[in-house]
RNA sequence: GGUCGGUUUACCGAGUGGCUAGGUAGCGGUCUGCAAAACCGUUUACGGCGGUUCGAAUCCGCCACCGACCUCCA
């Protein structure tokens, strides 16, 4: 399975050629989210990149196995609730379960994740349903000797993994800098050292989501349901780990030194970080306040949006930027992405009707070739829009004749069209408006049909006001030379 | 404070040692009864100061500003 495709991977800081272990298998974790309110923008942005580039692997024609965990056990909070249960927390105020809460809001981050038009990933483990596996891994680390237990609790040994490992390499930390920066947490004076991380806490008597284990009645660290599913799942060494940049440290330093500590071997071979969404200059985030959830998009219901915006707008919003640099959000950019979004699926439309000539005057096949060296290049969806946005302006200068397009280039313009735009930036027509209905089409067409009469007559005042009234209830009419056409806005 | 990254034309946003990224908005034009769409053209671009180079927005140094991480976070 040859290819060109490169990956920026986090380790190296570099560009490399992508080679699977295992072709044609690929294995792809990436860092969901923690269910316990409404996902928001930020939220998106994983979702969409590494749907995207799911769908390009498997446009590769490699066989993916995407794993995307759920993390409903929750992390500790280090504000006056100290040591509680993030999701347990939510859960008293709202009178629920926990696992009432986890389902609420799983069930809303799926539906946005399908009103985003990304793919299922092949498996999405939950990490409650893996407490079995990370006791085991715990186990593991502690027989290796790279963890210790005090008070029921089991610690990881960041000092002595570090004279065998590097801890760090990953997030270019230094052990004396982070000795020396670490702040005074909840617990740390149990800890050997205050950068050790917990594998396994000892639940305190208001901890409501609590195992057994052979430490205590407690609940697993916050590291390491990532590592116990994606070992259980894709093996000790896969190949690709995404996630946003905010997790790169400690989360995904800590994982890398768990399944190191426990396996003797480096878990990942790519690591992938997209960058984050930042409001007003700032990155968005639940701690922070400061974000939008997704429903408030697609409503509009947020004092800081101007309107609502659909999921396909959203989706081209973040596509239109490279995943590893920060996009900013803001009304404008939104509409100018919305606005962008219908010049392209309308020069598809175009495309069907295409009247073809004897001869090309544009390169189809080289528009090809420089869409897929630009995701071969690291996923660089940008740039590939503004080649895609090139065979638009093709399309519409065919239909305008000022250029000419064979039977077969407008075949492999349609296919082109197909592959990069709708199966792998997976973005979709969204309004299935009443286009179908028959009835209702003979009655808008009679009415156009009635209205070029007068129009050839010269009536313009008459003509003028029926394309207000059709324009009132959304019927936008065009005038050709062959006469009126229409559409629905 | 430490580590890392960023500063691009009206806005968003790519990119790179010499060749128009692209989208949106504005302006002018073509088309048109008008409009819409489309197409063409267009608006002091590359934070500041030095350096390397035939040539730098792109490489190096210093400075300024902004951000991320160092704590749960997509």
């Amino acid at each position: 399975m040859d290819n060109n495709f490169t990956i920026y991977n986090s380790l190296s800081r570099k560009k490399e050629l992508f080679k699977p272990l295992h072709a044609p298998f690929v294995g792809m974790y990436v860092c969901g989210p923690t269910v316990y309110s409404h996902p928001h923008l930020g939220h998106a942005r994983p979702a969409v990149i590494f749907d995207m580039l799911f769908r390009y692997l498997t446009y590769l024609e490699y066989k993916v196995r995407y794993v995307r965990n759920i993390t409903d056990v929750g992390h500790l909070e280090n504000d006056a609730d100290e040591g509680e249960d993030k999701i347990e927390k939510k859960a008293r105020l709202e009178h629920l379960e926990p696992m009432e809460v986890v389902q609420k809001y799983l069930n809303s981050f799926l539906k946005n994740m399908q009103d985003l038009n990304t793919l299922h990933p092949s498996i999405e483990p939950r990490a409650s349903g893996h407490i079995i596996e990370q006791i085991e891994l715990i186990k593991e680390i502690l027989e290796k000797g790279y963890a210790y237990e005090i008070n029921g609790s089991v610690y990881f040994d960041v000092l002595k993994y570090s004279k065998k490992y590097n801890y760090g390499k990953l997030s270019g930390r230094v052990l004396e800098d982070l000795q020396a920066n670490t702040r005074t947490l909840d617990g740390q004076d149990e800890k050997k050292n205050p950068f050790d991380f917990a594998l396994w806490k000892k639940a305190t008597p208001e901890h409501l989501m609590r195992w057994p284990s052979p430490w205590s009645v407690g609940f697993p660290g916050w590291h390491l349901e990532c590592s116990a599913m994606s070992t259980k799942y894709l093996g000790d060494v896969f190949d690709i780990h995404g996630g946003g940049m905010d997790l790169q440290f400690p989360h995904h330093e800590c994982e890398i030194a768990q399944s190191t500590a426990a396996k003797g071997n480096e878990p990942v071979k790519y690591w992938m970080h997209n960058n984050m969404i930042t409001i007003d200059g700032q990155k968005m985030a639940r701690s922070l306040g400061n974000f939008i959830t997704l429903d408030q998009i697609f409503t509009g219901d947020h004092p800081l949006l101007l309107q609502a915006y659909t999921p396909m707008t959203i989706r081209f919003f973040l596509l239109q930027a490279h995943y590893r640099s920060t996009v900013d959000f803001s009304n404008e950019a939104l509409q100018a992405a919305e606005k962008g979004l219908q010049k392209l699926l309308k020069a598809i439309e175009t495309l069907k009707k295409l009247k073809p000539s004897l001869t090309s005057t544009v390169d189809v096949p080289a528009l090809w070739k420089k869409c897929h060296e630009a995701m071969d290049d690291d996923l660089n969806s940008p740039i590939l829009l503004s080649h895609l946005f090139e065979g638009v302006k093709y399309i519409n200068s065919a239909n305008d004749g000022t250029e000419k397009l064979t039977a077969a280039d407008i075949e492999l313009l349609k296919k082109l069209f197909n592959i990069f735009v709708f199966d792998i930036l997976g973005l979709k027509v969204e309004n299935d408006n009443s286009y179908d209905d028959e009835f209702i089409n003979s009655v808008i067409d009679a009415s156009v049909k009635i209205r070029t009469i007068i129009k050839n007559n010269k009536d313009w005042s008459t003509s003028d006001l029926i394309r207000q009234e059709l324009n009132k209830i959304g019927i936008k009419i065009k005038d050709k030379k062959e006469g009126g056409e229409w559409e629905l806005e």
